[in-house]
DNA sequence: TAGATTGTTAATCGATTAACAATC
DNA sequence: TAGATTGTTAATCGATTAACAATC
């Protein structure tokens, strides 16, 4: 009965959650879909059937309430959820999230960190108390926890992801530029790449490089 | 005559290329299409027809040679022209990026960062240098750089991509989790998002909470 | 009520998959 | 040559866009 949502209607509402916030900042209530897909450079199609495969959250003839529809793409999101996450591994990429990256804003409580290196176990980063890793599955006993934001070297990358799974954890938030292969069928995993979005942008700038160059030599 | 090939190709690519140097790497030079779709949970229809938007790699009755597929990957994505980037703000995204993330293995040269707080200014972060963020301009005059890797705070977003295009930078890879609004026609932007992630991947572990609970209410 | 804008169905477009002739 | 696997065309599938009746 549940007809499934496809991929690219949930990774735009992140997007839409993010203006939507903007709009309610600035005291806007009221948003027809014509006037939300101007922002956002989409279509007003697009956007009620985005919206309508979960719900009906507009009203014919005004449009919709901004707080409101907010509120519902936060739930469908899961932000209500009160998601429990770890972060294993305290390097660069693992400070840099713990220092500036706000969980809270998604949700998501961060209530401990791993690592090996000594003079970071015990220490508090940002309010995150930092465990040896060799805690992490007494700790996981004690506090069930959601996420893992994986933030270990590329050789402990699926390892880790190996212990994660057999410690309960649902779900894997994997910046170690190492596809995590799905250890199990249950395990949710997001790889972030950053070569992968840099590979990209290099794609389309060499491109428009090269149209660039094109329109010179004619002229 | 050159039919554009579409978004979903480019972002296979990268990992295309990530796949091709691991096999490379471990000593396995030919491949067929069907090979390399188990290995990337795809098909060997897809992989085909993504690489003929290309060009001809393959050889019939043989498949792929893979130092040349990965080769030719690499140089459809720009990886061989020598890009020059800079890094505006050294905070701890922009030291993240500096210590662990290799702009080389993407074929780019990150040549200088920039940033506003004195005790950086004049430092030598991994071997780039940093330079107050007033020396910009001129920096640019004199070296020619085609990316500029944005991690300013919020605030600074706009401003400083309207700057860059004055300085006739061609792209921007973003890090200010704020959307870079295309500040010229010409610019290329490449937006990460944390946020967005991290919501998709809370949506997925909802869903599959769900399910999970469903399940066992059943039994 | 009249005007506006949604929710939803139908039409179009594009991307993926399947099939097969070409050829190494 | 026979077997294998590509390059490429055709068929299917899914996603986006357009249209319009429902309704606030």
């Amino acid at each position: 009965m549940k007809k499934p949502v496809s991929n690219n209607v949930i990774r735009r509402l992140p997007r839409y959650l993010r203006k939507l916030e903007e709009l309610e900042n600035s005291g806007i209530t009221r948003l027809s879909s014509g006037e939300f897909a101007k922002i956002l450079g989409s279509t007003s199609s697009q956007i009620r059937q985005d919206l309508n495969a979960f719900g009906g959250f507009g009203q014919q003839g005004y449009g919709y309430h901004v707080p409101d529809l907010r509120a519902e793409i936060a739930r469908i999101l899961g932000m209500d959820r009160g998601h429990q996450a770890v972060l294993i591994g305290v390097g660069n990429i693992g400070k840099a999230l713990l220092e500036k990256f706000s969980f809270n804003d998604c949700g998501v409580q961060l209530t401990a960190a791993f690592d090996v290196k000594q003079e970071l176990i015990g220490t508090d980063q940002q309010g995150v108390p930092v465990w040896s890793i060799d805690a992490l599955p007494e700790y996981l006993a004690l506090h069930p926890t959601d996420i893992a934001v994986l933030c270990v070297p590329k050789s402990q990358a699926m390892p880790m992801a190996e212990l994660l799974t057999e410690q309960g954890i649902d779900a894997i938030w994997n910046f170690t530029n190492v596809d995590v292969v799905k250890p199990s069928s249950q395990m949710m995993v997001e790889n972030v790449h950053f070569s992968d979005s840099l590979l990209s942008l290099s794609y389309f700038l060499a491109e428009h490089q090269d149209e660039k160059r094109r329109l010179k030599n004619r002229s």
